[in-house]
DNA sequence: TGTACATCAGTGAACGCGCGTTCACTGATGTAC
DNA sequence: TGTACATCAGTGAACGCGCGTTCACTGATGTAC
């Protein structure tokens, strides 16, 4: 059997998970900058104290959801953009992706959002560098497409980065969208498909 | 001479800006959920209890630099986009004066995206509806444009909100290049450049 | 397997501190006559 | 213009409270022999 955690470690994970946990529920009504050490211990029933053996502050927790959060998207946006016949099916599918991720992750990807441009400089910089690794997977399965021929790197990379903002654009849709009407979220499905589409049109005129 | 405001008056309205200044000072390295009031009226120099003269929370203050802020910046986008000869000089227009824009009020521009999705809810909606007016008006703009023959309002919209979003995050990016260097800045000038017209392109040769 | 010692995740008391809010107040400005 | 009263922006003391951090600790788990 492979190397099996002890006791005491799998303890310890279950206690940093919950810590996380808990700091992501704080996190839908206030922001990172604003929560408290003691909020998140009270949440999860252990010693203010305890958090230190986890985490340095607030902060440090910030990063880890960062990594939690984006860790859990990045294969999925590999996969959609890598399999798809042709480029109406690409978009249908990223954006139904999205769509369903939200519904799946809303904490996490309201995290995102709210922490991108929020006020704690690591978690800022966590999530720039997370998002640059995006746009150089959707940089690199771009270059694949016969559509791609003439196109340099930087022109590449622009397109990349236009498809990565505009997917968290769409994320952010469907976050306000989540308590509304099923109307509403409709409505953000046809919109979202036509904004990529008409990237996607831009793009094979593109210099054409 | 026109209604002349009492000396009370003028001296409340002094202090009243006092504070929204330092307010948006305080907010370059921290958001808006954890400024106190203290703070702020320590920055300026009053007693705590002044700021309710003023204020009733730091979530009402937040609304008024919400106003403030996106108030210096509506006349700006109206006159770019009504004047100019065609797609790509309108473009070269906006991209520097929301370049210009970023210069001149950074405090401003970093708090609207900072709070966008902040974690302060009444401050999240006011800059929600006033970008939807934003949209509104470029709208209006587009639809005097001979190239907007054939869509309909709901295209229109569609088109306005792209190119909303899109000076959203090019106003990102030169926040983000502001303590770099110049060519870093001339690099996001082209990379805005280009994305603005390939939005421009797909809109020309859409359903086309 | 059993024993003796080491490790270390989580505890709980204690600390000094800044917070938001209340209240009665002061004194310059505004107003009525 | 002068006087007597009203208004109200800003004051300063006081309050109870939750915060982050320190420290010595406990006792279950891990390890060496």
């Amino acid at each position: 059997m492979s190397h099996t955690l002890g006791i005491r470690q799998v303890q310890k994970q279950k206690t940093r998970q919950a810590l996380l946990d808990a700091a992501l529920g704080l996190l839908e009504e206030q922001s990172l900058s604003s929560l408290g050490l003691r909020e998140v211990t009270r949440a999860v029933g252990v010693a203010p104290t305890a958090f230190y053996r986890h985490f340095r502050s607030t902060a440090d927790l910030g990063v880890a959801l960062v990594e939690e959060a984006l860790g859990s998207l990045h294969p999925m946006i590999r996969q959609t953009v890598a399999t798809a016949e042709d480029s109406d099916q690409r978009i249908a599918r990223a954006v139904q992706l999205i769509a369903d991720h939200v519904d799946t992750y809303p904490a996490h990807v309201r995290f995102l959002a709210r922490e991108r441009h929020g006020g704690v400089q690591p978690v800022r910089e966590a999530i720039r560098d997370q998002l640059a690794r995006f746009a150089e997977e959707v940089k690199a399965e771009l270059a694949k497409d016969p559509e791609s021929g003439g196109w340099d790197d930087s022109d590449l990379m622009m397109l990349a980065h236009l498809y990565v903002d505009q997917m968290l654009i769409t994320a952010s849709l469907f976050m306000e969208a989540r308590e509304t009407s099923d109307e509403e979220r409709d409505r953000v499905t046809r919109l979202a498909t036509r904004q990529m589409r008409l990237i996607s049109v831009g793009r094979r005129h593109w210099l054409g």
